[in-house]
DNA sequence: TTGAAAGCGATACCAG
DNA sequence: CTGGTATCGCTTTCAA
């Protein structure tokens, strides 16, 4: 560029990077910003990364760009990634199998500096395992049964503790729980933690035998369905939806049977999705702290871009209960 | 690599590019293909980028990634821009001024093929043209006010007269709609249209004079509450709102105020986001053709970076207007 | 069919 | 404080 310009050719360099521009001569760095103005030069990220070995970018993989628990988490990665000067790049797996070895593959060819993986399932360890070896990863939403990463999770014992005892304290003697995917750890976690809530406050489990195939409203009608058509003794005065979707599936299988929630049955979802608090009936749910998780995803990449970062450590958000109209006191037979 | 593994230095760019792989013996071919997957060999694509030129990157900017019609498209692009071998890099400018220069300056930088911008304000003409003289633009969702663009749109003209001519239909004598931000494209051509359609038909229009500042629940809240608050001959009987979150703010207006949906005033939304189903009342709004927008916007994208695009063209697709509870025949005073 | 060599545009180190 | 020079890893003629 400016090669041409007026001047020389590396020093160039140094007058535009704002960290070395004091390294040269005021009245030659004035010549050179003015011909970088002039030619509109925009600097070359690509040929940086090639002599650097950093590209400036970090990866984000979400399983699904339509979930809504993402958004805050992706403007939390955003914000304290931007703020360090890096970029992010996303990519979606769609939960489809061999998408996210393809996907981080790529990543790595592109020579990104960190990826924060927010799509793992139960059963990609190695894998990411691997690919660990070969850029820093941190998880995010969405860890590994180990404790051997980095990873920044929703508490999910205590998330679907509260929704659970919330049930119990309520009056409820029958509950069931509409169960996610069982290769995502989230769901296995609340799954188990309403077990023991369950046991523990001896409250009659009623729930489906099958899971959710993924975490949609149309699976969320399936088993609420299921377990609505038994006999009387044998349903749920209450429901507990490992996420909003199925709690709106929930819904709707209750409504198709002349159901009325809260008064016939409670439900309980899960993640505080945007416009929830609207349903009919407004919808008690869990909410998380994405935005925070987002950032201390992000911050924790950024450590183990600089190498601060120590050992594996497994940071664990508590999510917080809000009440609202679609749970009630068992007033029932 | 393989430089060293076995064999010799360019052959293998040669070897492993299935394009050129014909090129070389099938011998030294195996070979080279056996030594990458011993050593994990993974390219590097920021080499290759600087000498090719091309990036691969197709840049997609959007306003808010939390808005609900974008992940369709998002998925549409994704796609068909991946079946090209393209690589899909998302960024979000929050609507806020300046984000979109710094963004596609950061992409310019980074010398990604082509951009596809979904953020566009009216008042970005000038930029957005700059832009289009580094790297390719293609304008989605957001247009501008002239066609000199490439542009994938919804067609606001029609998806507005669907929903304020069913509302005409339904024999309502006053209605008003909920403005979103005038320096976006498509709230003004829905603005246009709703006005056309009811000087058309001699309907009373007792619109709030303002517009929504953000096209949010609560923007939506006020500006229907505005007009609700009116003397009883100055309010509407259905109300127009230009997105889905205005019209759930109506809704809550009305339910603060005591009036029924749609029994004193009935409501159409605008998108059909994920759950405007579920409401309370399930809402009547406009559907968008969103995946094949997405797939619309990333081949005209592709043709241009092939050169094979002719002029700017601007594609609209049609809407739909989508039925349910929350309109319904006028029968009041 | 394969090897040799140049060069994409920036950075980094060493002289000057 | 600034210029020269090598180099990052790959693609791409041109020869052999």
């Amino acid at each position: 560029m400016a090669r041409l310009a007026q001047v020389h050719p590396g020093t160039v360099s140094r007058a535009l990077d704002p960290e070395r521009a004091e390294l040269v001569n005021e009245a030659t760095r004035e010549r050179v910003l003015a011909a970088a103005v002039e030619l509109g030069y925009r600097g070359n990220a690509v040929a940086r990364s090639l002599r650097t070995g950093r590209s400036g970018i970090i990866g984000v993989v979400a399983a699904d760009l339509g979930n809504p628990y993402l958004p805050p988490i992706l403007r939390g990665i955003e914000a304290v990634v931007g703020e360090a000067g890096f970029t992010v790049l996303i990519a979606e797996t769609h939960d489809a199998p061999g998408r996210l070895k393809a996907i981080t593959d790529h990543l790595v060819t592109r020579r990104v500096d960190a990826v924060i993986l927010a799509a793992a399932h139960l059963d990609d360890t190695a894998l990411i395992d691997s690919i660990d070896r070969s850029m820093p990863v941190v998880l995010a939403v969405r860890g590994l049964a180990d404790d051997g990463h980095f990873a920044v999770l929703h508490d999910d014992v205590v998330g679907a503790r509260l929704a659970t005892e919330h049930l119990v304290q309520l009056g409820h003697p029958r509950l069931a729980q509409l169960c996610g995917p069982g290769n995502v750890l989230s769901f296995v976690v609340r799954r188990r933690s309403y077990r023991e809530v369950v046991a523990a406050r001896g409250v009659v489990d009623v729930s489906p035998d099958d899971e959710a195939s993924a975490p949609t409203i149309e699976e969320g009608r399936r088993l609420a369905g299921a377990v609505l058509d038994r006999p009387a003794g044998g349903r749920p005065t209450a429901i507990f939806a490992h996420n909003d979707m199925m709690a709106v599936g929930a819904l709707s299988a209750l409504a198709e049977r002349g159901l009325r929630c809260p008064e016939d049955v409670s439900v309980v979802g899960y993640n505080d999705s945007p416009l929830t608090a609207h349903l009919a009936p407004p919808l008690t749910t869990v909410r998380l702290q994405s935005g925070e998780l987002g950032r201390r995803a992000a911050g924790l990449a950024l450590s183990r871009i600089t190498g601060e970062a120590p050992a594996a450590v497994t940071v664990r958000l508590d999510p917080e209960l809000i009440l609202r109209q679609s749970t009630q006191e068992y007033g029932g037979t």
